[in-house]
DNA sequence: AGCCGAGGGTAT
DNA sequence: ATACCCTCGGCT
């Protein structure tokens, strides 16, 4: 049996930790071996660092393509680990992480010269090969992280679930069912993959735009209006002044133009608490439906949130039910179960319009979403702009028709989840298996009226948008809420932006010793556990002292979002890779302060506060504090330019995929005869709401005119 | 002026 | 988890 050292360090064979000089590296996984646990260790040091672990050599335990690794091994490259191991000055982990840098690094062999760029002296060298998914050994496009610490790209990894894989295949840490199945985005190597990839096409200049957050503190108006619907409990649909300028009914991204709070517009990737929240912003108008749109004019914005069991979330493409088919007379709110067919009128219809014309739609993501890899964790998200490429009817799967459409996404900055730099490229359609079965199928005809163009490299109006049919909302925004941004460095809004990605959520410090939660949140490793320090993972019952119950697991929620992360916090394992990115970072950072010392930047007018990069090292300077209402400001941001992206390394499209894996398609191949039940009636009989009347002696003089038809 | 809705909080 | 009990904006 041979084992690596796990996340910690320790051999997982003898349980100790072994010397830095006996730590062996695997030049495939870059997993770190105990050199004296290895039944046959590499005999010379030329094999040393050309050296492949017994995961890595033995093709048989691991099916999935590796792609080639180029050998690496020369003179110069044993002559500086020697030099390395003999500098005194250097600690042992300062000697591992040379020796690591250099190995990641590579030699740079002549045979790969046209890739090696040799001035290129930026982050991604740091990255590459540290970061790399064991699997296709690229720099993970949707990074996911297991609870052992290994990262891999989303589709990598579910692969390997798929091939019935449950342990790590880097350390073989069993997976828990949880990750398996509902693997989340790691949002914070997306930016760190994002930055290096920026910074090595050198793009410096745009610092990646995402994961904006708006805070409470910050809004001018809250969501709630009257004194009713404070309430709690009685009232929760009261919403608030709408922040940004444009008509109720315009379509594609709202531009900084129609920001005059922030002068942002609204970002791909932003995030709020709930839909009121969201709707402030203008992204989804509707504080319940799905659907904004109107029938005659189309469909600016839909809302993703689990509604729908027919739903298939894809990412950069997904299907989407309409609405309609249930019956919610009365209270029957939550009511999920299908009554009768579902038709293209309403916004079912708006959306075939938007199919037809080719408008661009908003598309936002909810946390109530809970079958996709690519919802939020919590509240909901602005994904960017899709379009709607074909519309039909199916048997849903309770068995009455509903309204089906193919969304892609077509925007010029890349999605949240992505870590790569560019916004869409037009793809190719995605085969859905279950058209065959599908009736009433709309394609666009002509064209669209939102499209890539091959010149500016960007999606933009081919045609006029349609002329709004409705007045501007005209929020007048708090004075001084009105732009404060001053003419920041961009060095140093990029220095803020790393500072603040890489902040652990707790101490707000840059992390030292990150963990990765299962629901994809980064932390100390001390903060995280400092949280729930004095907390036993087992709560003991006892019934009246007399005997003991079974002994009850305690619930141990992550401090930034309601998963329960107990079973992580059992046996939390560093995000070494992550680790070393940040260890780096800090280290490229200060070598480019130096170098900028006595550049221009430092004219600015106000003094900067100094956005150190220190690490929060030691427990004492990183005061745990759970739950503290973020309390971070509106970020000043560089003005968000419809921005062309680089065109250099296009990633496209993952190839064509399949409707759905399993199949959603067994429904569509025999008719079920369900489909014909006879329909009930979809009105709310008026006699239901005069049931709430008694109730509504709360003594404000809010009443809905809902509540009068029933006297009248 | 209906009526509809991929919301949200609380009680069970 | 799920059942209730509300909300109010916007489409028709």
């Amino acid at each position: 049996m041979e084992l690596p050292c796990d996340g910690d360090g320790n051999c997982m064979i003898c349980k100790n930790k072994p010397p830095t000089e006996e730590i062996l590296t695997c030049k495939t996984c870059a997993t770190p071996w105990h050199a004296s646990c290895l039944s046959s260790p590499p005999p010379t040091m030329a094999a040393l660092l050309n050296w492949d672990c017994p995961d890595c050599s033995n093709p048989n335990p691991n099916p999935i393509p590796v792609a080639p690794t180029q050998a690496s091994s020369t003179s110069d490259l044993i002559a500086a680990i020697r030099a390395i191991e003999n500098d005194s000055s250097l600690s042992d982990l300062d000697k591992a992480k040379r020796r690591q840098e250099l190995l990641s690094k590579g030699a740079p062999s002549s045979s790969d010269s046209a890739k090696v760029n040799a001035t290129n002296n930026h982050i991604l060298d740091v990255l590459s090969g540290r970061l790399n998914c064991s699997f296709c050994m690229q720099l993970p496009e949707r990074p996911v992280t297991t609870p052992c610490g290994h990262n891999f790209c989303l589709k990598c990894f579910q692969k390997w679930i798929a091939q019935g894989k449950q342990t790590c295949a880097n350390c073989r840490h069993q997976i828990p069912q949880k990750m398996a199945h509902n693997p989340r985005i790691n949002s914070t190597l997306v930016f760190a993959i994002r930055m290096a990839k920026s910074s090595q096409s050198g793009a410096t200049n745009a610092p990646p735009k995402m994961y904006q957050y708006v805070h409470n503190q910050d809004r001018p108006d809250k969501a709630y209006t009257t004194e009713r619907a404070k309430k709690s409990g009685k009232a929760n649909a009261c919403s608030g002044k709408v922040f940004v300028t444009v008509p109720p009914d315009h379509f594609g991204p709202i531009l900084a133009e129609n920001d005059p709070v922030r002068n942002m517009g609204v970002l791909v990737g932003e995030c709020w608490e709930d839909r009121l929240e969201c709707r402030q912003w203008g992204a989804h108008l509707p504080h319940v439906a799905g659907i904004a749109g109107q029938s005659k004019y189309g469909a600016q914005s839909v809302a993703l949130s689990g509604g729908y069991e027919d739903d298939e979330d894809h990412g950069e493409w997904f299907l989407y039910t309409g609405s309609g088919g249930r019956d919610l007379s009365g209270n029957k709110r939550t009511n999920k179960s299908h009554s009768f067919d579902q038709t293209f009128e309403k916004g079912n219809e708006a959306l075939r319009l938007s199919c037809k014309l080719g408008y661009p739609v908003r598309v936002v993501r909810s946390h109530k979403e809970k079958r996709s890899a690519y919802a939020p964790e919590k509240g909901v998200r602005y994904d960017g702009i899709y379009r709607i490429e074909k519309c039909w009817r199916k048997s849903g799967k309770q068995g009455f028709k509903v309204c089906r459409y193919l969304f892609v996404r077509c925007d010029n900055d890349p999605a949240p989840w992505t870590s790569d730099v560019h916004g869409d490229r037009p793809r190719p359609l995605p085969a859905i298996r279950e058209l065959k079965n599908a009736v009433d199928l709309i394609e666009r005809k002509g064209s669209p009226a939102w499209d890539f163009d091959d010149e500016k490299g960007c999606w933009l109006w081919k045609k006029a948008p349609p002329s709004s049919q409705k007045g501007v909302n005209c929020a007048s925004p708090k004075q001084g809420m009105i732009i404060r941004k001053s003419k920041k460095g961009l060095k140093l809004a990029m220095k803020e932006k790393l500072l603040k990605e890489f902040s652990c959520q707790i101490c707000r410090k840059l992390m030292a010793n990150p963990l990765t939660t299962p629901c994809a949140h980064n932390f100390c490793k001390a903060c995280l556990e400092g949280a729930f320090a004095g907390q036993s993972h087992i709560r003991q019952r006892t019934c009246e002292g007399r005997r003991t119950l079974r002994a009850q697991k305690n619930i141990m929620k992550c401090p930034v979002c309601p998963t329960d992360i107990a079973d992580f916090l059992q046996n939390p394992q560093v995000n070494t890779q992550l680790m070393d990115v940040i260890e780096s970072l800090q280290q490229k950072t200060e070598e480019m302060e130096n170098s900028e010392d006595c550049s221009e930047e430092s004219n600015d007018a106000h003094e900067t506060p100094k956005a150190t990069f220190d690490t929060a090292d030691s427990a004492e300077t990183c005061p745990v504090q759970v739950n503290n209402n973020l309390k971070e400001q509106v970020e000043s941001k560089p003005h968000l330019e419809t921005q062309k992206h680089e065109t250099n390394g296009v990633h496209d499209m993952p190839t064509v995929d399949e409707g759905s894996p399993e199949g959603p398609d067994m429904d569509d191949s025999k008719e079920l005869p369900t489909a014909h039940k006879p329909r009930q009636g979809n009105k709310r009989k008026k006699g239901n709401d005069g049931d709430s009347e008694a109730k509504e002696d709360d003594g404000v003089k809010t009443r809905s005119k809902k509540a009068k038809p029933a006297v009248a």
